[in-house]
DNA sequence: CGTCTTTGACCGGCGC
DNA sequence: GCGCCGGTCAAAGACG
C-alpha cells in the first residue's frame, strides 16, 4: 500500500457528482476549488481538512469500470481507466468528463477494510449473493432502499487479497442523500488515486 | 408488524 | 442448440 497523501489531492462524490447528474453538494462559493488538480495537501493537511466524522479508513481507488469485462488490476489493461477517472468525477467542475461517467453510470474502488458493508451515507438493501467464477469469494447485490430509486451496488472481497473489498456502484440516486464526500489524493509513484478518508456530511 | 436478510430458483446473455 | 455464468426474483425466516 503506497502513502496516500501525496500530489495532487481530489474530492469526489461516486453518487452525486460522482455520476455527474446532479451536485448534491455544490463548490463553495467563490472559491474556486481547493482541491482540483495541482493542489497539494500533505497527509496531515487532510487529516485536518476531514475533521470530525470523517473516517479514516486508507481506500484504495483502484478502478473505474466501463463495462463489466474490466477486471480491476488486470495487466495491459488500460491504466488511465483508473488514473484519469477519479479526478474527474470529483467534487470540483470537470462537468464534461462526469457528464461521460453520468453516461455509464458505473464506478468501482477498491477498499481496504474489515468491513464489506462500507457506510456511504445510503441505505442499501441486499437482494442477491452469489459465487462468482474468477473470485473465491462471494459477491452480494445491493439495491437502494429508497422508493423509486434504482441505484445498485455490488461488493466483493478482493480475489487476491482479501483484506480488499471491491466496491461497484451502479446508476444514480433521485433523491436528496445526506452523502459522502471522499479525500483522495495520488501516490506519484504508481499514479493511483488512494481515498484517505471520507466525511458524512450532516442530513 | 414492518423491514431486512438469506438462499435456491429462475432468466437472459454469451460463447462454443 | 446447449451449457455456463452473472444478475435478479421471491418466498421464508430473522430481527427490531
Amino acid at each position: 500500500m503506497a502513502v496516500a497523501g501525496a500530489g495532487a489531492a481530489y474530492r469526489f462524490h461516486p453518487h452525486g457528482a460522482g455520476f455527474g447528474r446532479s451536485m448534491a453538494f455544490p463548490p463553495p462559493p467563490g472559491s474556486g476549488c481547493p482541491y482540483s488538480s495541482g493542489a497539494s495537501l500533505s497527509s496531515a493537511a487532510f487529516g485536518a481538512a476531514t475533521g470530525p466524522g470523517v473516517l479514516q479508513q486508507e481506500l484504495d481507488v483502484l478502478d473505474y469500470l466501463s463495462d463489466d469485462g474490466g477486471v480491476p488490476g488486470t495487466a495491459g489493461a488500460p491504466l488511465p481507466v483508473e488514473a484519469a477517472v477519479v479526478p474527474d468525477v470529483g467534487y470540483c467542475d470537470h462537468t464534461s468528463r462526469a457528464a461521460a461517467v453520468a453516461a455509464s453510470g458505473k464506478i468501482a474502488f477498491r477498499t481496504r477494510s474489515e468491513e464489506e458493508i462500507l457506510e456511504d451515507g445510503y441505505k442499501w438493501r441486499k437482494y442477491g449473493k452469489k459465487s462468482v467464477k474468477n473470485s473465491p469469494n462471494p459477491r452480494n447485490y445491493y439495491r437502494c432502499s429508497t422508493e423509486g430509486c434504482s441505484v445498485k451496488k455490488r461488493v466483493e472481497r478482493d480475489k487476491d487479497d482479501a483484506n480488499y473489498v471491491v466496491t461497484m456502484y451502479e446508476g444514480v440516486h433521485n433523491h436528496a442523500s445526506p452523502g459522502t464526500i471522499y479525500y483522495a489524493a495520488q501516490d506519484p509513484a504508481s499514479g493511483r488515486f488512494f481515498v484517505t478518508g471520507t466525511h458524512q456530511l450532516a442530513p
